[in-house]
DNA sequence: CGGAATTATTTGCGCACGCAACTATGTTGA
DNA sequence: TCAACATAGTTGCGTGCGCAAATAATTCCG
């Protein structure tokens, strides 16, 4: 679709308007859910998903972090409080020393497996469930178009991007 | 992992993770083309926005709170930047003195026109440009099924149980 | 080998935000 | 009428997070 106006038409703007709006309540829904039934964020929960999915449930903090959108601070951050509560140990590496291992405990194990049905149930009441296998078929591909280049771009801007410099303003 | 009840199978589990990245790469680089070239947040952005629109450029906070998606106390400090930068002004409505109304000022408007090619440039590059016109009404319908849900949630929490509800009202 | 560059993570700092409490104003009903 | 309640918004406080600098370990070459 190449449109060249300087605003969205009626079309785009429904559609990318609608977006931000599911993000938002979706999001937001899926939090409180989880810290009132399980006192956990959704943040912490998809460290434990992440972890748990990972070998030896272990990732190193930049994975971790990657795979968690968030930055190499605020993932320690986010840890601390997991650590503190039991959920997460970390190691450091032993082939580079430099780097620290996060391994979900079997107290994190727990808590995860507590805490999933509310979040299952919640992304497939508020989201899956709209759909039928077809439609979540179509969805799938029409979310993941993105997200490519999204990927790429970012890779580009952080080594090196004159467009994005705030020289600009 | 294990369980297969609990979790989410294969299909879904990736219609959701890629509806999760995909917002959070979207976002993350919306706002940073916005702050790189004007000095401005997706956040303060969409106040603009929602101001220029309003009859008479003029919207009472809670409306605005609700429209961008923030709380009344997070939508009153982030005014005061826009306040103090002269894009917004605030009076107190005259027909209902507890109430304070939010108007956009020349000056807002000029920076929302001067910001705004950057953001829908942005929108149409990394999200719109992946569809065509009729896949976007098909990704429009999807995207607002879970909407209505999301919405009467959010209010019935809000009546029933104050622990539980962020204001998303 | 040894110093510069690179990489992994943490820390200092500051911002944005939500909740709860507070102020001020408006509404209701006995 | 006026006391009780409801509503609009702000403020105090705590949390989560990003950026940049600091720290520590590894790699790269001369």
């Amino acid at each position: 679709m190449l449109n060249e106006g300087i605003w969205l038409n009626q079309r785009e703007q429904n559609a990318w308007r609608k977006f931000l709006t599911l993000n938002a309540l979706l999001m937001s829904r899926l939090d409180a859910d989880l810290v009132a039934a399980h006192s956990i964020s959704l943040a912490e929960y998809e460290v434990l998903v992440h972890l748990s999915e990972a070998l030896g449930g272990t990732m190193r903090m930049s994975a971790l972090a990657n795979a968690c959108f968030v930055s190499r601070s605020g993932l320690t951050r986010r840890l601390e409080h997991m650590v503190a509560a039991g959920f997460v140990e970390k190691t450091t590496c032993p082939t580079d020393r430099r780097g620290m291992n996060a391994t979900i405990t079997p107290l994190g194990f727990d808590k995860l497996n507590e805490a999933a049905p509310t979040h299952v149930n919640g992304v497939r009441r508020y989201f899956l469930s709209k759909y039928d296998e077809a439609d979540l078929d179509i969805l799938t591909i029409f979310v993941d178009r993105p997200i490519e280049e999204l990927e790429s771009v970012a890779v580009a801007t952080s080594e090196c991007d004159s467009a994005r410099c705030p020289s600009l303003s």
